[in-house]
RNA sequence: UGGCCUGUAGUUCAAUUGGCAGAACGUCUGACUCUGGAUCAGAAGGUUCUAGGUUCGAUUCCUAGCAGGCCAGCCA
């Protein structure tokens, strides 16, 4: 289940502490013991190959194929491939790779919606003999007109009572091709004064002459969702047919057409889709982002998508572990983007190498220390995990730290370096600040900085204490590095609200990219592969991005570490 | 203005089905620390949408109202 080699007993404990039920489950539980499906459990996912998946898919994964594991059942991956005009295939492959990297396995069960075209053909037919459907000749803007609206009901139109055997002929000529896309459709006779539109003789086929990317050109009528998904759980005996509450006005269709069918029938049940805070989750606006180019791709590591996660450097665990925590509901709301964030950095704090890397370098001279000598010093791969064992970092006489631990003029709350100030380099000596260099506009250029011999490792002998320790790298042996540093993609909680008339993509963070060119990191992270996960200690998390190579190495923030003095900082500002 | 669904701390969810409204995240304190990280301890935070009703007792059941979501694609 990990791909990071971490150590599954720690997580586990959490996720089975926080196991809870949910009423997907209380109804699974109530048919299990109510024998309602023969003590069987067959969950599904279902997403239709036009798009990459998000978070909100990961949730629906989790649910369908969690429910199927803890209950000893079965979980189906199935593709609702039913409308080839938007489907493709670089779709199927991202998606099959985004839910196994998520960790669920359907095993031998992934099947596709157009595999089961001929059975929903004969069930079409089937249901024209039993009168229940019919051939519609009226154009798109009539049907429309005709199907009445929330409050008026609709009305029936000249083909509603055409005869058996002219519904079968014209189907079967609409099938062979003899008709033009749009010309005709193949409607259920249901009721037109439905209170629920969907039950207002719906349409279960429509002509579109265009390539299906698994079936050619071997179907120019294709099923609605409908009339097809009902068919599809039916014929891989789903148990519990899970969707999103957009659904819920469309399961009196769903259990008409098995009814009718007298087939197989599963129980539909709706959730709530995941919202979460500064960012969008309809597929829509997604592809608009990477269409637009607002983003480098589907997987840019700023998008809610799975891939874009994974780039990022999130763990298949702290998605998971933050769907269980968020739980299963019906009434919509938002999840605070926070909460994923803690549980990435809760997987992250226990399974994450440390490393100093420097994000601003500032150039350190220890005057004291010889020309030309390095030495190897012990440093902690990872204190929440002693298994981690230890490395070797090498120091030498002119080093870098980080630019934000210098103040010339500190306020009262710094306690890291600044003139005349002592400060613990991590893992290595006690330093004090002697001078500080500037160039011809007076910036910083560098510091010199006398070391103590006595506190080597980082301990003082005569117990003298220092308030701060400091991340540090050697110019000499340091690896050049590009770092990535992400903030979110929206600048507003809702990106959606905006002003009458304007867009949600002008709530586009500008900052939500930082590139940083001339960042400074340890030797040891030199030869590891991409998506390689570390914590730059003091910094962060950070992940070997997949355009890294060995002489230009590309690290992404997966997220900062929490950081009080920053706090303190905008305290102060704010105030 | 039709129908269906949903309202519990700031946020996301619980509450053994009618029995003292809890947890996590977030926020704020403090302790500890060779990461201002992590960890630990504590605090604040509620008219359970509102009003009636049933009941010894209602977040839970009933009625009415209010608020939000979804539905008038030959999308899914």
């Amino acid at each position: 289940m990990n791909t990071n080699g971490d150590t599954p007993n720690n997580n586990d404990k959490i996720v089975e502490n926080d196991a809870r039920s949910d009423f997907v489950r209380d109804i699974v539980k109530e048919d299990l013991k109510t024998n309602k499906f023969d003590g069987r459990v067959v969950t599904r996912f279902p997403p239709e190959p036009n798009g990459y998946l998000h978070i909100g898919h990961a949730k629906a994964i989790n649910l369908n194929f969690g429910i199927a594991q803890e209950f000893g059942g079965k979980f189906h991956l199935r593709f609702d491939d039913t409308n080839p005009t938007k489907e493709e295939t670089e779709y199927v492959e991202s998606i099959t790779n985004d839910v196994r990297w998520l960790g669920a396995d359907w095993g031998d069960n992934l099947f596709y919606a157009s595999d089961y075209f001929d059975q929903m053909h004969a069930y079409a037919v089937d249901l024209i003999k039993k009168g229940k459907a019919y051939v519609c000749d009226c154009p798109h803007s009539e049907v429309s007109k005709m199907r009445g609206t929330l409050t008026a009901p609709g009305t029936p139109c000249p083909h509603r009572d055409r005869s058996i055997d002219e519904n079968l002929d014209l189907f079967d000529r609409m099938h062979k091709g003899e008709f033009p896309d749009g010309s005709k459709t193949l409607r259920a006779k249901i009721d037109l004064s439905s209170p629920n539109i969907n039950m207002r003789d719906p349409i279960m086929y429509r002509i579109l002459h265009a390539s299906h990317h698994r079936t050619g050109d071997k179907w120019c009528i294709y099923p609605m969702y409908d009339w097809a998904h009902g068919i599809e759980d039916s014929i891989e005996k789903i148990t519990h047919s899970i969707c999103t509450l957009e659904f819920e006005n469309h399961r009196p269709l769903y259990d008409w057409f098995l009814d009718e069918l007298g087939v197989y029938h599963p129980q539909q049940i709706e959730f709530a889709r995941l919202n979460l805070t500064y960012t969008v989750m309809s597929k829509r606006k997604l592809l608009e982002l990477v269409k637009g180019k607002f983003v480098s791709g589907w997987d840019d590591p700023r998008m809610p998508t799975i891939s874009g996660m994974r780039r990022r450097g999130y763990t298949p665990q702290a998605i998971r572990n933050f769907c269980k925590r968020i739980g299963v509901n019906k009434f919509n709301s938002t999840v605070d983007f926070q909460l994923l964030e803690y549980f990435v950095r809760e997987d992250l704090n226990k399974n994450a190498p440390r490393v100093m890397g420097v994000l601003n370098p500032l150039k350190v001279v220890i005057t004291n220390y010889p020309d030309g000598q390095t030495e190897e010093l012990d440093a902690v791969n990872n204190p929440e995990d002693p298994s981690a064992g230890t490395r070797k970092v090498p120091f030498s006489k002119v080093l870098y730290i980080e630019q934000d631990d210098f103040m010339e003029n500190p306020p009262k709350k710094f306690f890291r370096l600044s003139p005349g100030k002592e400060v613990r380099l991590r893992y290595a000596y006690f330093i004090t600040c002697t001078d500080v260099i500037k160039d011809a506009n007076g910036e910083i250029i560098e510091l010199h900085c006398t070391y103590d011999p006595a506190t080597r490792g980082g301990d003082a002998p005569d117990g003298r204490k220092v308030k701060a320790t400091l991340h540090w790298v050697s110019a000499d042996h340091a690896l050049d590095a590009e770092l990535r540093l992400y903030e979110h993609l929206f600048s507003k909680p809702n990106p959606n609200e905006v002003e009458e008339g304007h867009d949600y993509k002008e709530n586009l963070n500008p900052n939500s990219l930082t590139v940083l060119k001339n960042c400074k990191i340890e030797p040891s992270v030199k030869n590891a592969p991409i998506e390689t996960r570390y914590q730059f200690e003091r910094q962060g998390y950070f992940s070997i991005d997949p355009d890294s190579t060995p002489g230009n190495l590309v690290f992404n923030r997966i997220a900062t570490l929490k950081d009080t003095w920053a706090k303190i900082q905008t305290a102060e500002t704010t105030r």
